[in-house]
DNA sequence: TGAAATCCTTGATTTTTGCCAAAAAAAGTT
DNA sequence: AACTTTTTTTGGCAAAAATCAAGGATTTCA
């Protein structure tokens, strides 16, 4: 039904089938910095990560992965320019990793592959104005209500300072709000 | 070079040659409110307009369009299902109207058409993730400099009080940032 | 072009949320 | 399991931005 997971599945095997390597991160340990072009996608296989950048204020957090997601510096992989995202391990993860040669191969086998891409995009497309969404709403209450009907998993698998961030609001704030 | 502004040419003159109809909108009239489906694309000849949700808090903007703009409501185009967002003119707007019937005719009739539109959804998800960060800055200041640094014709088309809306801080604010 | 409506600016006030600090709780490490 | 480190919670305070209100400036439209 939702082409990112049907695509996720069908290049998993195609990767397995070549023999693509795996990547282990400890916690904390970067998969990717500022400034370096990430050529691969990633599947994670266990774990947790997130994604953010820094800027004057501080840290920016725009997503976590946890068992099942895709993870890459998206722009990077796309355009081959230096990453503005980092990605950190939030505990010790084990990665399937894609590499971006052997991701267009499969696209381009087939129109099939390359339709279920273009879904793929699509359906980030419109996951992504959600975000937005969700992001530009006022209260921080309801940015916390929203993730929480959207996504319980996070709560499970994320620390709070992080979630916090990825909600824009302080820890404390979001220590507060779950209490009542 | 950019894909999204190749395509729009080429669908453009497809749809000039189709004798696709135009649209005229009056001043703070809608395009498409929210519960419609939509089922076409714009292109803007003339005018500008905004693209909005509504929340508990009020209106929350997410993009505006002008002279040469895309215009649609994105999800529910491309779902098929009911639209969240409103599309309103701010002033006098004459767009181009693309079926959806057509503009999928179009991309499918060639590989090399489908592959502009996989371009155009990359570049899309890339500046979708911009604008995250743009939102998630914390400072207001900040907010405005990227903004003026990005799209300095925002101010020039579009009212101080949906931008400040689009930049997620009360016109008065905005106002004050403008000024030293 | 002139009246009406809308929008922008400015100052005063209030609310919200961030920041700091310290204690409690949880998780990670050996 | 004990110890260390990290994270979460709680309270008090400060800063930032929203709201309210009013006057001035633009735009719109007949």
């Amino acid at each position: 039904m939702i082409a990112s997971e049907i695509l996720k599945g069908k290049i998993a095997s195609y990767a397995l089938a070549l023999g693509s390597p795996k990547r282990v991160l400890k916690r904390n340990e970067f998969l990717i910095s500022k400034g370096s072009v990430e050529r691969n996608m990633y599947i994670v296989e266990s774990g947790s990560l997130r994604i953010f950048v820094r800027n004057n204020s501080g840290e920016i957090t725009l997503r976590f992965g946890y068992k099942g997601s895709w993870m890459t510096s998206f722009p990077s992989f796309l355009t081959g320019k230096p990453s503005e995202f980092y990605i950190q391990a939030i505990k010790k993860s084990r990665l399937l990793v894609i590499q971006k040669k052997d991701f267009y191969h499969f696209i381009g086998s087939s129109p099939e592959h390359s339709e279920l891409w273009i879904k793929m995009l699509e359906e980030f497309a419109v996951q992504q104005l959600d975000r937005e969404i969700d992001v530009l709403t006022r209260s921080p209450l309801e940015r916390y209500k929203r993730l929480l009907e959207r996504s319980p998993t996070v709560f499970q698998e994320i620390p709070n300072k992080y979630i916090a961030s990825y909600l824009r609001m302080s820890p404390e704030t979001l220590s507060r709000l779950k209490k009542p």
